[in-house]
RNA sequence: GGGCUCGUGGUCUAGUCGGUCAUGACAUCGCCUUUACACGGCGGGGAUCCUGAGUUCGAAUCUCAGCGGGCCCA
């Protein structure tokens, strides 16, 4: 053991600059090779290049981080990667915003350039936060989605797809945002209360109710419900739009409700997803009244070029005008927004790239992967349940990974590139071949791919699909949080299903979502964010990453809390306590001396304490296998802290500063072995901290030790009981001084104790007393006060009459209970009936009362212990 | 409107496939500067476990209804 001077204090952020220097991060790196180590894959989310890595994401590295320590030391050979999921609209939005463009306004190449521009210099800051958070990225498997090594891949699998029937290119409505000019998929709309007018127009035979008049426009029928008396005898009938004067059909639906406006409602293409569903129901007509720009379009009559709110009130002021308008209410509803830019989605019909939903294969799948928590995969399963449309794939922007696809200029058939030809952009290259009908003249794919297409194939990708390696699939977890349920784990379950016929990973392990002090979300005009960089500059990085640990149980959404950061602080600071006074008594102490050590030398309270010990490695093991870190961290705190340093320091410390050789080195025996085993145990929660303890203990990093293993041999009942017995005595004289106002070091005449054989040699240390160990019974009464009957025993023998056998036994002595007990026999009169009962069926309190002498007397678990002042 | 989840001392929380003094933290009060730690130690007070009904010998725990949060969605 080297010797070094351990400051009082520990100072964190010291320590932790040191590590994050001295660490050679290849020690966390993924083995591509022969090992004879199990694999354990993560397939760890990649975040969108915000530049901010943020608290939620903070968490959600911790948990990963803690499996990935504690799996290295577990013997596994991980793999802990680093992805950046670059492509999509914020990072266009940002660079129209920082260059006062917009997206057609430059040459694609040049728009291209600087969104990987601002991408690469947030991947910088982003990565530095996750370097002062001390997480055990394997940075040799990093990848960038944005690079040509990562979209090859995304290229192939939509071509692998493709060819294997599972995509398909079609005319069909989508969800629309005007604003970013691009059909978005349905798990990408937000939906937001918003008050709008339920217009009462007259058809010229029925009335309707609409929200949105600017679509009279395409309105193609009318629809009533089939119970509804009111319209029975226009059913099938053809009615007149107003203004426009189009004829539509009145048709019976039972999704119509009759209470709802007037009970006939206008069906528009497309004003819902309720639309949609009766348009093709009824195979209606579709009239495109809404451009790409949310402009109105020639369908509009005298409306085109008008947006649609002009729209909007041009059509009310008109309907007013005719007298077609009779009333307006005003209507509560819940808008569909694009989730980038908040802006009204409307549907649209246009050419777009599907993929094809197996909604049976993922409900199978997500039944073979374990959940973490459980009940997450209910999510999964109700949002597949309820898929209505396919998966569309398509996107009109520039920021993402081309569609590798050209379409022929004289037959309109799709080319779709060769994989060899991959990675290509079809706007910058041509095909290598002629279509089939001979022609070389082709008109490329300007649409891109859904960001989700890229980030949807990280499994496969980490797992070494389509590399020089051979596929290491399924992965063996995916941590990611609950909110992208239906995104990322269900498209990444579809994909890896339809490109390799598996289940992308044996477990997900699913995190909450970090809200605020307030308890609320945290954001920006809520003012409740704090930043993973506060709180690693106030405090420390292992101080957060305890947050981390102990906020909330798997799961569950966390609430940031600085309190939390305080006590991490403080056990930090607890924890070095214990260690510097360990270390002080180990100056001269060599790790050989613990490989051999005697363990007959053992004193009880040694004893005890190994016990725990053991139980505490048992306990982190099995909660660390299910992912609970909050009860594994509360549990090595509680046991460093209560057992170790309460008691068990407080205890020796009579033999460790006192002159008996053997039970000085059976102390020292003992501290060396548990600090040593904390060490290990912290350290994929405080890494940094548990460096620092292990470095006196080894030159090597403890991040590449062993975990601690379980010596069932220490564990044992007794000697629990033995330490527990000197434990609850050694507090009962301290209760006893602290009532009496003494000072916890004021010596005591003596203390005598009867009942138990225990060793007293540390209760005299701990209590500055002299201890003697008496024979025979003690001098004073003893007397039975309460019969406490032991209902996990008579409840369910006696049922109904358990409560009159309680009752019963209540009403006698409690003496004559006890002896009773004592013959082995207990004998209760219930309803005139005598019942037998085994001693264990009751426990009898006694108190004991002192006789006449100068003393008091407490009463401790069947031991007397008399102090003597 | 649907699904999931939660409702435990002042605050936060453990316990939740039923067993009778409900865990811990923070806060609070009292005592103790004892040779690792006052960012400490010892001790005390403080909860009809959201409400109501039901099942049961027995409910924080199971069932139903209601009220109230949160999240995901229509």
């Amino acid at each position: 053991m080297t010797e070094s001077e351990i400051p009082k204090e520990y100072n964190a952020n010291e320590v932790e600059e040191k590590w994050m220097e001295n660490w050679n991060l290849s020690m966390y790196h993924f083995n591509w090779g022969e090992d004879t180590r199990p694999q354990y894959i993560i397939d760890t989310p990649p975040p969108y290049p915000t530049g901010n890595f943020h608290i939620g994401n903070a968490l959600n590295w911790c948990y990963i981080d803690f499996i990935a320590r504690y799996k290295r030391m577990q013997g596994y050979n991980v793999m802990f990667p680093q992805g950046w999921d670059c492509h999509g609209l914020p990072t266009e939005v940002k660079v129209e915003e920082t260059h006062g463009i917009t997206k057609n306004q430059v040459p694609r190449a040049e728009f291209r350039r600087m969104c990987r521009e601002l991408t690469g210099g947030n991947i910088d800051k982003m990565r530095k936060t996750m370097l002062r958070l001390g997480f055990s990225v394997d940075w040799s498997n990093e990848f960038v989605t944005m690079e040509p090594s990562y979209f090859v891949k995304t290229q192939k699998s939509f071509v692998k797809m493709y060819n294997g029937g599972h995509i398909y290119h079609e005319d069909h409505p989508v969800n629309w945002c005007p604003r970013c000019e691009t059909a978005i998929a349905f798990a990408e709309v937000e939906y937001d209360a918003r008050q709008t007018k339920l217009n009462f127009v007259h058809f010229d035979k029925v009335d309707i109710a609409t929200t949105r008049p600017e679509l009279m426009a395409a309105c193609v029928a009318v629809a009533v419900s089939p119970k509804d008396e009111r319209y029975k005898e226009y059913v099938g009938q053809t009615l007149t739009v107003p203004i426009f004067g189009q004829k539509v059909p009145l048709i019976e639906d039972e999704d119509v409700e009759p209470e709802f406006g007037t009970g006939a409602v206008m069906i528009c293409t497309f004003g819902d997803k309720q639309d949609v569903r009766w348009w093709l129901k009824y195979g209606l007509p579709l009239i495109k009244a809404i451009d790409k720009q949310g402009k109105m379009t020639k369908a509009a009559g005298k409306y085109e070029g008008m947006s649609l709110a002009e729209c909007r009130e041009a059509v009310i002021a008109d309907l007013k005008a005719g007298s077609f308008l009779y009333d307006q209410k005003p209507l509560d509803q819940n808008v569909g927004l694009c989730w980038r830019c908040s802006t009204p989605i409307e549907i649209l019909s246009e050419p777009q790239w599907f993929v094809k939903i197996n909604p049976e294969g993922i409900l199978k799948a997500a039944d073979e992967i374990n959940w973490y928590p459980e009940y997450m995969k209910v999510r999964l399963q109700n949002w597949t349940g309820t898929m209505e449309w396919d998966w569309c794939i398509s996107r009109q922007r520039i920021f993402a990974t081309p569609i590798p696809i050209w379409f022929c200029k004289k037959c309109g058939e799709v080319m779709i590139a060769e994989e060899s030809w991959l990675p290509i952009d079809p706007n910058e290259n041509t095909p290598k071949k002629a279509c089939a009908c001979g022609s070389t003249e082709f008109e490329p794919e300007t649409d891109v791919l859904d960001t989700w297409m890229d980030s949807s194939i990280t499994a496969l990708h980490v797992s070494g699909w389509e590399s020089e390696h051979e596929l290491r699939l399924p992965a063996q977890i995916r941590p990611q949080g609950h909110d992208i349920i239906r995104t990322w784990a269900f498209y990444t379950i579809l994909r890896s299903l339809a490109l390799e016929g598996k289940r992308p990973w044996d477990s997900i392990m699913v995190n909450g979502m970090v809200l605020g002090p307030d308890g609320h979300k945290m954001s920006k005009s809520l003012g409740n964010v704090i930043s993973p960089e506060e709180v690693t500059a106030q405090h420390s990085a292992d101080a957060f990453r305890q947050w981390g640990a102990v906020g909330g149980s798997t799961g569950s959404d966390v609430m940031f809390r600085w309190k939390d950061v305080v006590s991490a602080s403080r056990f930090l600071q607890k924890m070095w306590s214990i260690y510097r006074f360990s270390m002080s008594h180990l100056k001269d102490f060599k790790p050989e001396d613990a490989e051999n050590f005697p363990l007959d030398s053992l004193l009880p309270i040694d004893r005890w304490l190994l016990s725990k010990l053991n139980r505490l490695v048992d306990t982190a093991t099995k909660e660390l296998d299910g992912y609970q870190f909050d009860s594994t961290f509360k549990a090595i705190r509680g046991f460093a802290w209560e057992v170790l340093a309460d008691n068990y320091l407080e205890l020796v410390k009579g033999r460790l500063y006192g002159e008996d050789p053997e039970g000085k080195k059976a102390a020292r025996y003992v501290l060396y072995t548990t600090i040593r085993t904390l060490s290990l145990l912290l350290a994929p929660f405080i890494p940094f901290f548990a460096e620092e303890m292990y470095s006196r203990f080894s030159s090597e990093s403890v991040h590449i030790q062993a975990w601690p293993a379980v010596d069932e041999s220490l564990i044992s009942e007794e000697a629990e009981a033995a330490g527990e017995m000197i434990k609850e005595i050694t507090s009962e004289v301290r209760r006893y001084k602290s009532d009496k106002g003494m000072a916890l070091n004021s010596p005591l005449k003596k203390i005598e104790i009867y009942n138990v054989k225990i060793d007293t040699g540390d209760i005299a240390g701990a209590t500055n007393s002299e201890v003697e160990l008496m024979e025979g019974a003690p001098s004073f009464e003893y007397v039975p006060v309460e019969v406490k009957p032991n209902m996990g025993f008579l409840g369910p023998r006696f049922r109904k009459d358990a409560g009159a056998v309680v009752k019963a036994l209540q009403a006698e002595d409690p003496a004559a209970i006890e002896a009773q007990a004592a013959s082995g026999k207990i004998t209760v009169t219930v309803n005139g009936e005598a019942i037998e009962l085994e001693p264990g069926a009751v426990e009898v309190r006694k108190e004991v009362i002192s006789g006449g002498r100068e003393v008091d007397v407490l009463d401790i678990k069947g031991a007397v212990v008399v102090i003597v002042r």
